[in-house]
RNA sequence: GCUCGGUUGGUGUAGUCCGGCCAAUCAUCUUGGCCUUUCGAGCCGAGGACAGGGGUUCAAAUCCCCUACCGAGCACCA
């Protein structure tokens, strides 16, 4: 029995089944794996944690991808929250929180709610102090160094079996600002002699000197570290599922510490491996393009080059077709490369459809033309004839790409126009007779009037590149998505007159 | 050094928990053909993977052990 057959017999002996079969297929859409335990929540809640130190780069995409189409999948909810709890080494930048959240509105999601660490502090402090009474925590003022080879041995440090009081008592001068960086901090009790030195006694608090950024912040001087308020937070706003990088493979261990102190239940946690994007010269890190574009070597966020959100973006490359190529990547532990070609191809078939053509000869050769008609009229799209042809007039002269410019004696097909023969240096029209294309193997090229044309400029991760179009492009407006046919797609990004600016997409 | 995790075609992924219907899924990619006045799309076809070695078993991508390789943590970063 084939596949078919094995169908209509089930439809005969147990329609249900079949049914029960179809939905099925529905949902074979789903790309994501389950998430675990999904039944024991009521619903499933996730958040992203994003750092506000700039704008997003590309595998930032991946967690709105991910927990936006799980939310989708279960029909729960995801919030965003910044954790802008060092404002030293990982000082936030002020534009960041906007421009993440607009990052992720472009990738088609929207939180349910948003919230800065930065505006909870008093809540952290009073856990910390919970923890405290629980003698869960202690003061210490070990120097890191000192602490750290301590610890490596398994040896508690003196401050260890302080008394709460004590540590109470020094933990509110802490957070009135009467230690300065260094001299103290208030660590989390967890077991001095685990096996994974990497949960010894991790710190909980420490003195920052240089106030936040933020103005509804800059009076604290006391900040928790991720793992305290994190795993604090995650609880507090009824995470259920969270999803994380393989960096923080230790943080639920460690926060389960301090979750067993509270008596609270742990979250589910899903870890994934680090993305690596192909195709970039540029490494991503935030930093790195912060500094580039300080040095002049990038123009913005948006800089063709830069692979960042807003970057694709410019560049007409939608949020569904990033969100698409994120979550075909899963969330397996393992590192991954993504190919950009995936994300262009999810794009492609996201703007093929709509996208008009239009001709671009990048630096153009003059070549005249005589004896054909006065102009050409390709259609506006292949596929749909109802949308109509294109008018180029062809005026004396056309211009062409030079690597397209044919040997002398030789024809060529100029597309929406007709057959020329290229002699003596200009072109003589042969003939409208589609079968030297088809038959005699000549090439069909794109070409501009050498008069009436619209001056292009078509921006690259490569770098700009100049060029000609037909004066029906002149038609295309701000943003939309439009095919130079042999060239590639393009989002025309300004319009004025006879000057174009147009960002390459993909081919 | 201590600890934790990973390795399925060029790339990514499904399958691994609960061994058999997996001579391994899907997408991308490369490629041949059809169609087409380009590119793309569409249609038909092809290519290519269970890191290596042992073991358990009637049966292993799946369980166990070893090896190799890759990664992560051991921060007063997130």
């Amino acid at each position: 029995m084939d596949h078919g057959e094995r169908r209509e017999r089930l439809g005969e002996l147990a329609p249900d089944l079949l049914d029960e079969l179809d939905s099925e297929d529905e949902e074979d859409e789903q790309v994501l794996s389950d998430l675990p335990n999904v039944d024991n929540y009521d619903e499933v809640r996730m958040r992203a944690a994003p750092n506000p130190n700039g704008p997003w780069h590309i595998g930032h995409a991946r967690m709105p991808a991910v927990i936006g189409t799980y939310k989708e999948m279960y029909d729960g909810s995801f919030i965003v929250r910044f954790d802008d709890t060092d404002p030293e080494t990982k000082r936030p930048d002020l534009d960041a929180y906007d421009a993440i959240l607009d990052d992720i509105d472009y990738l088609g999601f929207e939180p349910d709610d948003v919230l800065r660490a930065s505006d909870r502090l008093d809540i952290y402090y009073d856990h910390a102090r919970e923890l405290i009474e629980n003698g869960g925590a202690y003061t210490c003022s070990c120097t890191g160094e000192a602490f750290s080879e301590l610890k490596n041995s398994g040896e508690p440090c003196p401050h260890r079996d302080k008394d709460p009081e004590t540590t109470m008592t020094e933990f509110e001068a802490l957070v009135d600002g009467e230690y300065s960086s260094g001299e103290m901090v208030l660590r989390v009790k967890t077991d001095i002699e685990h096996k994974n030195p990497a949960l010894r006694d991790f710190v909980a608090f420490r003195v920052i000197d240089t106030p936040h950024p933020r103005e509804e912040a800059e009076k604290y001087r006391l900040w928790p570290m991720l793992d305290f308020q994190s795993g604090i937070d995650d609880h507090l706003t009824g995470v259920t599922h969270i999803i994380r990088g393989i960096d923080l493979q230790d943080s639920a261990k460690r926060q389960q510490f301090v979750y067993d102190y509270f008596d609270w239940e742990y979250p589910e946690v899903v870890h994934w491996g680090h993305v690596q994007i192909d195709e970039y010269g540029v490494k991503m890190s935030t930093s790195t393009i912060k500094q580039l574009i300080a040095e002049g070597e990038l123009d913005g966020w948006d800089d063709p080059r830069a692979p960042t959100i807003k970057s694709l973006r410019r560049r007409g490359i939608r949020g569904e077709a990033i969100v698409e190529s994120m979550v075909g990547l899963g969330t397996s532990t393992s590192n991954v490369d993504l190919a950009m070609s995936t994300v262009y191809a999810n794009n492609r078939e996201l703007i093929d459809d709509d996208a008009p053509r239009y001709f671009l000869v990048r630096d153009g050769v003059e070549l005249p033309l005589s004896g054909g008609p006065d102009a050409g009229h390709p259609p506006i799209h292949p596929d749909h004839e109802e949308r109509g042809n294109r008018t180029i007039p062809a005026g004396d002269a056309v211009l062409v790409e030079p690597s397209d410019v044919p040997q002398s004696g030789e024809r060529v097909w100029l597309k929406g126009y007709g057959c020329v023969r290229y002699e003596d240096d200009a072109l003589e029209y042969v003939g409208d007779d589609i079968d030297v294309v088809r038959n005699e193997g000549v090439d069909v090229i794109h070409w501009a009037p050498a008069e009436e044309n619209v001056s292009v400029t078509m921006r690259t991760t490569e770098g700009d590149v100049a060029g000609r179009a037909e004066p029906d492009f002149g038609d295309a407006t701000v943003d939309d998505a439009v095919q130079f046919e042999r060239v590639g797609f393009v989002r025309v990004d300004s319009q004025d007159d006879d000057e174009a600016v147009t960002y390459f997409s993909h081919d």
